[in-house]
DNA sequence: TGATCTTTTGTACGATAGTACAAATCACAT
DNA sequence: ATGTGATTTGTACTATCGTACAAAAGATCA
């Protein structure tokens, strides 16, 4: 016997809201936010105009339900994951493990929730670029943590490590993470096709190898900057 | 005596010419492309918005126009640092130099053409992530050259290093450059002040050295993924 | 000064944007 | 079967968009 929902449940068709999500989601990610048009995004979702007023109230609204949708779960993920790799012991070990925890949520494809980090990601990179107020409150309160949660987890396998480097070569990490989603295919084209940039493993190896040598770089103390070499030599 | 200049001559007036340009490239590099309108930029440049159109045909046109003007400096700029690069003779320190010659051009401020390179950066981080038809095209075309000429230089210095992660690290690299310059403040706040993201020396100087860092990590043989650490482990 | 060319201004037009809202339709409990 | 609340549709309103274009203003030279 199929449990009957009592009517005040969620929704009884929770398709359309969906599609619109994903529609959205989908063309926001790729377009930016304001190329794309409500219109767009109803047509996109085989839905009507209007729906998206009623189900979201806003262009906003949607943009929002988005955010709202995908930072917990990929929050929580990643979470897992840190945890999972502050439990390493070995140091260096430690260190690829935290980086990895913070790079592969980021990479999973797929159309639901769970596997649509990729495109979640994406989208976060072209919001922070397009400099979005909306989003921009709602991602320094719910990735902050997160942020700070992984700083700190680098910093317990790098001790030596000065915070002010910690926190620039995770920024680093992330223009780069988002960069790969964002424009994979220059990947493909300057390496005249012998990389793919848009397989998600080559991505994450690449990324993680690239990273962990960069945290691993030796401190930049700043009160005694040592050798500051001129890029421009008269001459040698 | 003052030479007359002939009628012809490039313009009478190219104050307002310029104003709408230096107004149209703040705007979009903060804003995106479609969020700002040609009304908007012709108030900021104190013009009128038929002005615009006298002067640049189309909103396309004045975004051509931009790019236009800081490509040819902003490369032959990189020319030349890249070239003095190369001639460093330790290849430790020409690594350095050549990365150095790739990053701190993007970074220099101020007004003119040749000091803008910091907005005008941003500018082409913000259009590809919005996915820009205009500009992907003519980013392609002008800085792929730029591009391979780096990439053959940090092979020079790594003559170890596959192409391939020459081209992805390379890749994390401008990511890191874009999101920089795109969203400094992140810097300040997860380092709670200790860090100035807005700060193009410090950001160089990081960049440039974790940069070199991530360079100078072993090759990733993709034929034979040697050792493939989960990031979840059961125990240990 | 008057003729001519360049630049700026003012205004208007058609297209499309986000959103509101009434009517139509659907799902389901009774 | 029918009533009821949730959802979808169709349409319209207002604002703003990019762009066009004629008139005004400014500059240059005979």
């Amino acid at each position: 016997m199929v449990r009957k929902p009592t009517s005040k449940e969620t929704a009884r068709k929770p398709n359309m809201r969906e599609a619109i999500l994903a529609a959205a989601e989908e063309l926001f990610a790729t377009n930016g936010f304001n190329a794309v048009s409500v219109r767009d995004i109803a047509q996109a979702a085989g839905a009507n105009p209007g729906s998206v007023t009623y189900h979201f109230k806003t262009k906003d609204g949607l943009l929002l339900e988005i955010y709202r949708r995908h930072c917990g779960p990929m929050n929580l993920r990643r979470s897992e994951l840190l945890a999972a790799a502050r439990r390493v012991r070995d140091l260096q070990d430690r260190l690829e493990a935290v980086v990895r925890a913070y790079v592969a949520p980021a990479f999973t494809s797929g159309s639901d929730l769970a596997g649509g980090g990729a495109r979640f990601t994406r989208l976060r990179a072209v919001m922070s670029a397009e400099g979005n107020e909306v989003t921009r409150k709602i991602i320094a309160q719910t990735f902050d943590d997160t942020s700070h949660a992984f700083i700190d987890a680098i910093h317990d396998s790098l001790p030596h490590l000065p915070r002010t480097d910690i926190v620039w070569r995770s920024h680093f990490l992330l223009g780069a993470l988002y960069y790969s989603l964002v424009t994979p295919d220059r990947v493909s084209r300057l390496s005249r096709g012998e990389a793919d940039g848009n397989d998600a493993a080559s991505a994450i190896e690449q990324l993680v190898q690239a990273t962990v040598a960069a945290f691993q770089a030796p401190a930049l103390d700043q009160a005694a900057p040592a050798r500051r070499r001129p890029v421009v030599s008269s001459k040698t």
